[in-house]
DNA sequence: GTAGGGTTAG
C-alpha cells in the first residue's frame, strides 16, 4: 500500500510534507493510505478535484480519525460551508465523535443545532450522555426524544437502562420496562438483558429471573447477568446453582462470566470451589487475564490465603487501581491490618493515586490496628486529599476514631459533614455505643429522624448495643419494639441484643422465653448472649443448654468452652471445669491467647500473658509488683475466679496479675510521662478482676487509661470505669 | 452505534 506523506498547507494551495512533530493520524481512501496531520482538512481540495470519492465516507473516514476537538470544529465548519448541515448521517457521526472524545457540551451543541433529529441521532445523544455518566441527562434526552414523537429502538434502550441502573430508582425503571413491551423489545436479547442487570442491581434479583426466564435465546451476557446478579444481592448460592444450569446448557464461560462466579465463591468461603474453578481458568488458558487475577486475588485473600493472593499482586507488571484496592482490602478484612497500612504507604510513595475505595480500605486497617497515632495520619491524609467530603470515606473515619478510642474526633468528623446519610448516623450512633454513651446515642437517633432520615437494619444494631453497653434495659426494649414502625425485621444481632440486655439486667427467665418466641431460628450469637448472662448471674443450668446448643452450632469456637468453663469456675464446680479442659483437648481446642498492644511514641507494643520478652521486662515486672502492693493495701481483693484453671489461690493470684492488659499499664506507666493517657486494645473481654485492679490504678497513679476490649471501650478514670461495671 | 464483571462505608 502506497503512503502519501503530506497534507495541504492552510496559507497555501501546494502540498507540504509532514513535519515529523506533528502527530498525524491515519485515513484510509480508495485503498491510499494517507497521513493528516490537523491541517488534514485541507485534504479536501484535493479531494474534490477527484470526483470519485464520495464526501460521505470520506467526511466519516475523518471524522473517525479524529483525536481532538480541534479537528471535528475543523469538519464541522467544513460542513457548514459545503451545506451539510443537514445530513443526518455526517451530524450524528459528528456527535458520536464528540462524545468518544469526552466532548459532551460540544455534542449538545451540534445536537441543538439540528432540526429534525431521527432515531439515529437521538440515539448518538443519548448514548454520549450515557457513555459520560451523565445518566439524570440520559432519562431527560430519552424523555424528550418521546416527547418529539420519534420512537425509540432496540439501540436506545440499552443506554436507558444503563441509565436506570446507575441511578438505581427502580420506580423510573419499571415505567421503561413498560414503554419497552410497548413499543415491541419484549424479546430483543439486548435490551432483555439490560433489563436482567438493571433489576438485579436494584436489588429486585427475583424480578430480574423473571425476565431472564421469559428469555427465548439466551446469551453468555444474559447468564452473566442473572449470575452476577445474585452474587451482588448476597445470594451467592443461588448464583452458583445458575452457574451449574449455564454449564448444563453447554454454554461456555468467557472470562467476565468467570470473575462473578468467583465472586459467588469467595462470597461464600468455598476455597476448595474457588480453587478447582482457578484450575479450569489456567486449562482455558485465561489465568494471565488481569481482571482474573483481581478476582483470584480477592478470593484467597479472603479465604486468609493473603501469600497466595499477595503473588498475583507481584504478578502484575503494573497492577491497576483495582488490583491495589483488591489487595489492600484483602489484608485490612482479613486480619493483617499491618501489611494493609503498608501498601498503602507504598503506593502513595510511588505517586500512584488511591481511589475513595483504597483510602477507604486503609482507614478500614488503620480502625483495626486502633492506633490513634495512625487514625490522626489517616484523618490528615483525607483532608488534604480530594476525598474530604466522600461520604464512604468520612463515614470510615468516624468508624476508625471511635474504634481507635477517640469518640469526640469521631463526632468532630460527624459533625463537619453537612450531607449526612443513614450509614453514616449509624456509624456515630454505633461509636457511642462502643464507649459505653447510650444517651448520646439515643439522643443522636431522635437528631436523626428529626434530620429525616430513616433507620435501617443496622441503626438498630448500634442503638440496642448502646443500650446494652449502659444498662438502659427499658429504652433497649421499647426501640426493639419500634423497629416493627420502620418496617424492618429483626435479624439474629437484633435477638441477640435484647437477650444480652435482659440476661445482663438479670431477667433470665424473660431472656430465654423471648428466644423460645423467636420467629427466626436463634444463631450463635443469640445463645452466646445467654450464656454470657449465666456466668455473670451464675446460673449454672441454663448456661449448660446454652453452652450445649453452641457446641452443636459453632463446635470449634473455643470462646464457648472457655466461657461456661468460667461459669463452672465461679461456681466451683472444679470437676466440670476439668472435663472441659477434656472436651477442649479431644475437640484440639487450645484457649485463645490474651494479648494486649499498648502504643507509646507511635510505636506499637504487644504482650501476652506473663511476658517476659520485652528488654525491659525487669522494669515492668518491679512496677507490677509496686502497683500490686499499692492496690493491696487500698484493700483489693483479687477476683480470683477470673481464671479458667482449677489452680490454688496463690497461684491465681500470680496469674492475674500478669496478664496481659496488667503488663501494659505497668509498661505504659513507666514509658511516658505522669498525666499521659494510657491506650490499650485487647483482643479478648476484660476479665473482671482486672478491671477492678485497672480501675483503682487509674485512681492511685492518676492517669486515664483507656482499655478496648474485644466487645467495647472501657475509659479508666479517678477509680471508675466508664461502662459502670456494665460490659 | 447496543448489553454482562472485578475493589466498595455501618
Amino acid at each position: 500500500m502506497a503512503w502519501n506523506f503530506f497534507s495541504l498547507s492552510p496559507l497555501t494551495t501546494k502540498y507540504r510534507k509532514v513535519t515529523t512533530s506533528e502527530i498525524p493520524t491515519c485515513l484510509v481512501l480508495k485503498g491510499v493510505k494517507y497521513i493528516c496531520s490537523s491541517s488534514a482538512i485541507y485534504l479536501e481540495h484535493f479531494i474534490n478535484r477527484d470526483r470519485s470519492v464520495n464526501s460521505d465516507s470520506f467526511y466519516a473516514s475523518l471524522i473517525d480519525n479524529s483525536t481532538h476537538k480541534r479537528h471535528l470544529d475543523q469538519i464541522h465548519s467544513r460542513l457548514l460551508v459545503s451545506g451539510l448541515q443537514h445530513n443526518g448521517f455526517l451530524m450524528t457521526k459528528l456527535v458520536n465523535g464528540s462524545s468518544n472524545l469526552a466532548q459532551i457540551c460540544y455534542a449538545r451543541k451540534l445536537f441543538d443545532g439540528f432540526c429534525f433529529p431521527d432515531v439515529f441521532m437521538w440515539n448518538a445523544i443519548i448514548r454520549s450522555y450515557s457513555r459520560n455518566n451523565m445518566f439524570r441527562d440520559t432519562i431527560d434526552m430519552y424523555r424528550w426524544m418521546r416527547l418529539t414523537g420519534v420512537h425509540p429502538d432496540g439501540f436506545t434502550f440499552p443506554y436507558v437502562l444503563k441509565a436506570c441502573t446507575e441511578l438505581l430508582d427502580f420506580g423510573l425503571s419499571c415505567l421503561i420496562h413498560g414503554q419497552i413491551i410497548r413499543y415491541g423489545f419484549g424479546s430483543d436479547v439486548f435490551v432483555q438483558n439490560g433489563l436482567v442487570a438493571l433489576y438485579a442491581k436494584c436489588g429486585r434479583v427475583s424480578v430480574a429471573k423473571v425476565v431472564f426466564d421469559g428469555l427465548y435465546h439466551r446469551t453468555i451476557v444474559s447468564w452473566t447477568s442473572i449470575i452476577s446478579g445474585y452474587a451482588q444481592n448476597g445470594e451467592s448460592m443461588e448464583a452458583l446453582r445458575m452457574f451449574s444450569q449455564m454449564r448444563n446448557a453447554d454454554v461456555k464461560p468467557d472470562w467476565i462470566a468467570l470473575v462473578s462466579i468467583l465472586r459467588a465463591y469467595t462470597d461464600v468461603d468455598d476455597l476448595e470451589q474457588g480453587r478447582s474453578l482457578h484450575g479450569c481458568i489456567i486449562k482455558i488458558g485465561l489465568e494471565d487475564e488481569p481482571d482474573l487475577l483481581i478476582s483470584l486475588t480477592a478470593l484467597y485473600a479472603k479465604c486468609g490465603m493473603v501469600m497466595v493472593a499477595r503473588s498475583f499482586f507481584d504478578q502484575m507488571k503494573t497492577p491497576n487501581l483495582i488490583m491495589w484496592n483488591a489487595m489492600i482490602s484483602g489484608y485490612a478484612k482479613n486480619g493483617h491490618a499491618e501489611e494493609a497500612v503498608h501498601l498503602f504507604r507504598d503506593m502513595i510513595s510511588r505517586n500512584i493515586k488511591p481511589d475513595s475505595v483504597t483510602v477507604r480500605s486503609a482507614v478500614l486497617a488503620s480502625a483495626h490496628l486502633g492506633s490513634l497515632k495512625l487514625a490522626q495520619w489517616m484523618d490528615d491524609y483525607v483532608s488534604n486529599s480530594n476525598f474530604g467530603s466522600c461520604i464512604f470515606v468520612n463515614t470510615a473515619l468516624i468508624d476508625m476514631y471511635a474504634k481507635c478510642g477517640s469518640v469526640e474526633s469521631a463526632r468532630m468528623v460527624f459533625d463537619r459533614n453537612s450531607d449526612k446519610d443513614v450509614v453514616m448516623w449509624s456509624a456515630m450512633i454505633m461509636g457511642y455505643g462502643l464507649h459505653g454513651q447510650g444517651w448520646e446515642a439515643i439522643n443522636l437517633y431522635t437528631t436523626m429522624k428529626q434530620a429525616s432520615v430513616f433507620p435501617n437494619d443496622v441503626t438498630f444494631v448500634g442503638l440496642l448495643n448502646a443500650c446494652n453497653h449502659s444498662g438502659l434495659v427499658k429504652e433497649g426494649w421499647k426501640l426493639f419494639h419500634s423497629m416493627k414502625d420502620f418496617e424492618i425485621e429483626p435479624r439474629n444481632e437484633h435477638y441477640s441484643c435484647v437477650v444480652d440486655l435482659l440476661g445482663r439486667a438479670g431477667y433470665l427467665g424473660q431472656a430465654c422465653a423471648f428466644i423460645m418466641k423467636m420467629p427466626i431460628e436463634p444463631g450463635v450469637s443469640v445463645w452466646g448472649a445467654l450464656l454470657s448472662a449465666c456466668k455473670i448471674h451464675r446460673c449454672v443450668t441454663l448456661g449448660e443448654y446454652a453452652a450445649k446448643k453452641l457446641f452443636s452450632l459453632d463446635p470449634y469456637n473455643t470462646g464457648h468452652y472457655v466461657q461456661l468453663s468460667n461459669l463452672y469456675a465461679s461456681s466451683r464446680l472444679w470437676d466440670r471445669v476439668a472435663h472441659i479442659r477434656v472436651l477442649m483437648r479431644e475437640r484440639g481446642l487450645n484457649k485463645d491467647l490474651g494479648y494486649s498492644v499498648i502504643e507509646i511514641n507511635g510505636k506499637l507494643q504487644a504482650f501476652h500473658v506473663g511476658d517476659m520478652s520485652h528488654p525491659m521486662a525487669n522494669e515492668i515486672f518491679n512496677e507490677l509488683q509496686i502497683l500490686e502492693r499499692r492496690l493491696k493495701e487500698m484493700g483489693f481483693v483479687p477476683h480470683t475466679e477470673s481464671v479458667l484453671h482449677d489452680l490454688n489461690y496463690e497461684e491465681k493470684e500470680e496469674n492475674l496479675s500478669f496478664h496481659s492488659e496488667r503488663i501494659a499499664v505497668a509498661y505504659g506507666l513507666i514509658s511516658t510521662a505522669p498525666g499521659t493517657t494510657l491506650r490499650i486494645t485487647k483482643n479478648l473481654r476484660a476479665c473482671v478482676n482486672c478491671h477492678s485492679a485497672i480501675k483503682l490504678i487509674s485512681k492511685l497513679v492518676e492517669r486515664e487509661i483507656i482499655v478496648r476490649d474485644a466487645n467495647r471501650f472501657h475509659h479508666f478514670k479517678d477509680g471508675l470505669c466508664s461502662c459502670r461495671d456494665y460490659w
